[in-house]
DNA sequence: AACTATTTATAAGA
DNA sequence: TTCTTATAAATAGTT
């Protein structure tokens, strides 16, 4: 969509990069949600930009929301402190 | 988009709901690769229906691989078993 | 953050 | 599930 076609390759330009980043994340977000309500289905969606905080998104279960409870625990200093790339952790036991 | 513009509720109909989420798991995946390879973001995308599998996507981290390191060392009968939703943890350390 | 021309996703139907 | 097509929604380029 858009003005124009583009290529599907990373974007070089910072700038340019953040920008979409900031409208693909917040699109990519509300399809999630829908796609959880419309379809009645489980979802766990995190991304993480290198320049940006992580940023989740999660349908309500037992265990979904140990994610959750331990993400609210930390306090925004710690959030940016602690919840970067190397401290995600999935396990399915 | 589509004929008509749906309402944002839990699809009654089983047959109707099943055949939305195939069409919309599929839009869903389709964007989070597109961000993840315009924008060089990290994402972890988890995807499970009450009627199917789960479905997985995400990006490569040494931390991400851990997540797909133990889901392929299960057999495909014992992801059938024990990958059902009350057996995915996210932890965040 | 807002605009809008276009592309893309998808609802309904086959 | 897969395809087709009309239409709704997302977004690229720009301001």
């Amino acid at each position: 969509m858009g003005r124009k076609k583009i290529k599907l390759n990373r974007i070089e330009s910072l700038k340019e990069r953040s920008s979409k980043y900031s409208k693909r994340k917040q699109g990519l977000f509300k399809k999630a949600e829908e796609v959880a309500l419309l379809c009645d289905c489980e979802i766990i969606l995190i991304v993480v930009s290198p320049t940006d905080k992580p940023t989740l998104f999660h349908t309500r279960s037992k265990s979904f929301n140990k994610i959750y409870d331990r993400y609210c625990m930390l306090s925004l200093q710690e959030r940016e402190e602690r919840c970067h790339l190397s401290d995600l952790y999935i396990i399915i036991t």
